[in-house]
Parts: C-alpha cells; structure tokens; sequence
DNA sequence: AATGAATGAGCATTCATTCAT
DNA sequence: CATGAATGAATGCTCATTCAT
C-alpha cells in the first residue's frame, strides 16, 4: 500500500519507459474504460508485454496514482503558466478558469479516464489522498488569487475557502457533464458564464 | 442485451428483496469501491448467497442500473417536492439548490457509491445513457425554473440550456469534493452561496 | 444412481405431466442442445415452473432417461409394426431398415436430442446401461429375423451377432451424418441402397 | 467468435503444452464425460492450474474444437498412409475400412471421447461445421477411390455419395456401439464384414 | 399439484503478479 | 531490460435441487 512509486536512481530508459506507458495506460483507460483496462490490455497498445508493466510499476496501485497524478500535474502546470502572466487578480482568476476549460477540451480522454480512475480507490483513505492531491492544490491556487484580490483592494472579503471549493466544484461538474455527454454541453459558453459570474461574485 | 430489469408481477418478497439488495450494494460500493464489490461481497453483508442476487437481477449490469436509478429517482422526488411548494421562481431556484444539497448531506453514502459507479459504465453509449438519464432531466428541470422566472419577468434573459449546466455542474462538482474528504468542504456555506449567487446572477 | 423413475401408483395426471415434460425437454434439446437445456428452459417452453419438473422427476438424470427411452421405444414400435406384417424374413429385414429411416425421417428433432444425450453419460457403467437398452434390443430384434430366414432356408448361414451389428450399425451412421448436416445425406438414397445390399448380403 | 486457435510464431514450449492439454483433455472427457470435465478437472489429471489452460487457449471452445480436429487428423493420417500404398481400387476400399478399425481399435479413448464431443454443438451452424470438417474429407475420400475404380474399369457405374455415405456410416455406427460397450461388439468381424460386402457391392 | 424463493456447488474466464531465462 | 510461461485468487453467472407455502 505504501510501497514508492519505484526507488530512486532512474535510468532515462526507465524514466521513458514509464511515461510511455502511462500514455497508453490513459489512452486505453479513456476508451475501453478503467475495469475493462489490463495490463494485457496497455501491453498490447504499445506492442509490449504485460510483464515489463509489472517490471517497470510496483503493481497496478503505483500505475493508477502516477497516472493521475500526470494528468494532474499537467493540467496544473498548464493553468499556472496561464495565471502568471496575469498581474490584476480578477485576469488571473478568468485566466484560471479559462484555461482550466482549454486544457480540458484539448485533452478530452484524460478526463474520461480521470473519471473512471475515481473508481479505483477502494478505501475512505485512499478517497481522501486523492483529496489531498487533486483538490488541495487546486483550492490553494485559487485561495491564493483571491488574497492577493483582497489584498490589492480589488476583491470584496469573503469566505475563500468556500469560494475556492465552488469555484472548483462549478468547473470540474461542468467538465463531468461533458465528458458523459460532449454533445449535452458547450464548454465555451459554461466557461465564459462562469469566468464572468464568478468576477463579478468576489469583486467589491 | 437490453434485458429489462425485471419482468412483470413481482411479488411483495420480489420487490422487498431488490430494494433489500440494492441498499446492501449501495452500501458496500459506498464502503469498499465498485471494483471491489461482488456479488459475493453484497451477500455476505445481507447473510444470503450470491445465487440469491443473480436470481433477482438479471445480472451486474441491471443490479447497478437499478442503484443508480433508485438514488436519482429518490433524490429526484425529494427536490421536485421541495421546488413544487414554492411559487416564485427565484423561490425554487433556491429550493433546487437548497434541497439538492440536504438530500446530499443526509445521504452520503448514495453519493459516494454514484461517484465510484460513474466509473463503472464501460462504452460511450453506456456514458450517454447515463447522461440522459441522469443530467437530461436535472437541467431539464432547471431549464423549467429558469423560462418559469424569465416568464414572471423576474428573470433576465439568458442562455438556459447553458445556466442550467452550471448550475447543476457547481452542485455536483461541489458534492463531488465532500464525497472524497467532508472534512475538506462545509457543505452548507456551500449551498449558500452557490444559492446566493445563483439567484442574483438570474435575476432582472 | 439407482433410483426408480418414480414410485408406483401414478395418477392420469402424473402421467401426462410426465410425457408433456418429455416432450419439452425433447424439443428444447433438439433445438437448443443437451449443455444448454436447464430445467428453466424446458419449463419456460412448457409456462410451468422448474421447481414442477423437480417434482415429477427424480432429478435430471431421471429426465434425461426417460426421454431417451421414450424416443427408443416409439420408434422400436413403430419397426415391430412394420416388420410384423410381413411374413417373408427378407421382406421383414427390409421392413426394418426402412421404417427405421422412416421413423428417423419423420422425427429428425428425436435423433438431434439423441445425439447430443450420448454426451450426459459420465461413467463407463451408463454408457454400457444404455447400449443394453438401445443396441440390444435392435440387435436382438435384427438377429431373430435373421434366424427366421436361416429356418426358413432363405438365408444363408451366416454371424448373426456381427451381421446384427453392422446393419443396425450402417443404419445409425448414416442417420449421424443427416443429423448433422441433412443437406449432406439422401435418407431415402441411403435407405434403399442399404435394404438392397444387405438383403443380397444375407440371401443363399 | 472465429479467433483462431492461437495466432503466430508457437514456441517450442507452446506446442508441446498445447498438445499435452489436448490428450490430456481427451483422456478426462473419455473417463468422465464431456459435461463432467471441466478445466479444473483437466488441470488436475496435469498437475497445473485451470489459468494455465485459459492462457494456451482462447477459451473452451478452442481447446475442444482443436481436440476435436486432433483426433480426426491423426486418424485421417493413418488410413492415407494406408490407402496411398495400395494400387488396385479395391485394395484401397479394403485399406480405408481396415484401418479405420485399425485406428479405432488402438485408441479407443479417442472415440468415447469423439462419440461425446457431439453434443457439445449447440447451433445448427456448429453442427453443420463439424459435418463439413468431419465427413465432408472422409466422404471425398471414399468417393474419390469410387471413382478411381471405376476409371479402372474395376468398378460399376454406382451413385457415388450414397454409396460414400453408407460405407462411412456403417464404419462409424459400429464404432459407436462398441464405444459404447466393447464387449457387445468384434471389431475385427465387423471390419473383416464391412470391407467383404462393401468390395462385392461395388464391384462390377 | 404447483409455485417460486433460496441454496450451494460448479463453471469458464480474467488478471495482477511472479520468476526463470 | 525484457520476455512469456505459470500461478492463484476472484468474478459473474448457471443450475439442479430443496422446501415452505
């Protein structure tokens, strides 16, 4: 359960062929769905063989949580370089948002398995670390942008917590939806409704 | 393939066992995650054999069609007869938002086995039936609210089908963070002010 | 194992649940296969319900051996009453070899059932009980008219026990050939090129 | 559906398993009967796990329709190599119906094993299948030294496919019976009959 | 005589994992 | 590094059988 991820010293093979493999594991997961999703399966898709995943990964635990956590960190460090361009705290929160939705919509089946992948935990503390990995950043991030509002006299004082877990919540159900239903919702227009409510929500 | 989920005449046993079973599932998908939850698994809980399950169900497939169902519809039924006693639209907005989050609250462990089934549908049609069935009527519902206010000229005019994406998509995104740690969102300044925020941004 | 079919002192109505349950099982058999014929299949085919074959039977093995003895003993009936009109033994071997395709022709659904029976015999000791009751009658049968036609001074003397044996032998294998494809296989070609050859074979 | 039975490249060690799974599936089906052997059973008379006969084939289907073709090409080898050595017509007739026995006699497991395996078709199509694969070579075969003999002018003008039909059924329906009980059928008579009567008849 | 709820053993199949090569 | 043979536990599902009503 705790075991690492993989020890230390990596070889640039290792360190490829581990992210190779993640790549496909997402692909797979995006189509097939996660239970129909094997190592045989991943193997297959990348024309090797099931064992090399069981040499590469410390079991399929340790896949599935590098797994998130890649599409987590990309998503992250997408929206990051988008918010720090931004100097007024109101473009960095419509620049959070926006580019929450881009990076979305431009990587449609890692949210398909991402879904999916919440399936996978099977304890209330699995549940939670996943909590902590996906959600807290996330909050902080917007926490930190409305401070910085508040700070420059440019937001009104609110509760940020709250505000950061709506904000969130408003972005990641909208994403749900479409990834359900692609057809059922048009990103463009819940990202803009949502990037101009939520400005005028926190200014003063 | 599309079996239905259990022919005519059932019983009062018939209909008390299904509703029996379905809880236990619920349960146990709520405590261990779907992938861990078997036949097996829901019997031992129940104090009855797996064959009894297969004998009510026609198969996994139908017994979590049948979960899913029972907690929209039970959820569905508790908001309608909340928004139904309210006669001014900005008055069920808030009843919808309001309601949908009580239900939430007092029902945790529904919430946490939906999130984790939502992992279980395999293809994208299976995805796409989910969404008709599940998000269709929510927004439906919304979008009802919404042309109710817009038609008591007490709301704007504005884009339904996308007001009700966000609306919805910010009460699931927001139950979402509570399913996988309460301990991370206060679920009622929650509901607040997504109430608070709703209303305002809707009306005139 | 060995269980009577069911204890004496049957009612009408027992009877005739028991040949209306043959019948089905027959039926359910020829079309579905032996591994894929469950009780709920023959009592779905028949609107009762399994727990009420169970009760006329002593379990399947009961079931299945008396719808292989039913089909035997119809058809056996149905040689006797052709082979008895007849006075002359090569009229009479005849008489056999054509009413048996006769019968095989008119009831192919008895013979597909049949076939697949065969493989419901787990042990050395069934497949011997069941040549006693389907081989050594038909030989028996072949051997007397055999005789008759030696007495008579028609036939030449000859290995009744083998001569018995390929006969009824060519009978069953070209009836095996047209229950697996009867595109393949002219019953009625077959039939009057086996009647002749062995009536010449047999003849002084 | 129609996988084939394994794809490419076979490894050394694949064949031989495959091959030591088949006999020793034939063996258990001829012992306890096809609905008894399951791939537990099969895996136990092996000393190996059922997961291992799950990974040498693509399902049971697989496993018995290469038994299957196992047996019926190691017979139809024999009786070629048999037939392929005689010059005259008659002679090859003689070899075909000689060594069928022949074959029969010395592997008996083989053909209690066979005699069951045809119930274990459950469609029409399955069954016209194995017709096609089974009797569609031996009736070709048969009627192909039909026809030689008479180009040698040995034999008479005769309808060619009864004739191979009868000759093959009669071979097979005694097989049958002593399948059934050894003791109730010679063998060595019935051939030394079949290949007697069956030169005469078609003789000129 | 008949039902249908319930059982329990058995089945083919899947799969992460191990390990000798 | 990489393979592929082998494992063993688990899974959904089927089914003959039992039995209270």
């Amino acid at each position: 359960m705790t075991r690492p991820s993989k020890p230390e010293g990596q070889t640039f093979i290792e360190e490829a062929r581990r992210k190779q493999i993640i790549d496909a594991a997402l692909q797979t997961i995006a189509e097939q769905g996660y239970t129909q999703t094997s190592f045989a399966e991943i193997a297959k898709g990348l024309g090797i063989t099931k064992g090399l995943i069981a040499y590469h990964f410390n079991g399929k635990h340790d896949l599935i949580t590098s797994a998130i956590h890649t599409i987590l960190n990309r998503q992250g460090a997408y929206i990051k370089s988008h918010v720090d361009g931004k100097e007024i705290a109101s473009e960095k929160l419509q620049a959070y948002i926006g580019s929450s939705f881009e990076y979305i919509e431009q990587n449609r089946s890692h949210f398909v398995a991402l879904v999916d992948l919440w399936g996978s935990f099977t304890s209330a503390e699995e549940k939670e670390a996943f909590s902590r990995a996906a959600y807290d950043p996330c909050r902080a991030h917007l926490k930190k942008i409305l401070t910085v509002g508040k700070n420059q006299h440019e937001f009104a004082k609110l509760n940020e917590q709250t505000m950061a877990t709506v904000i969130q919540g408003a972005i990641d159900g909208v994403m749900l939806q479409w990834v359900f239903d692609p057809e059922a919702v048009d990103l463009k227009d819940a990202s803009r409704e949502l990037s101009e409510m939520f400005v005028k929500r926190v200014k003063k």
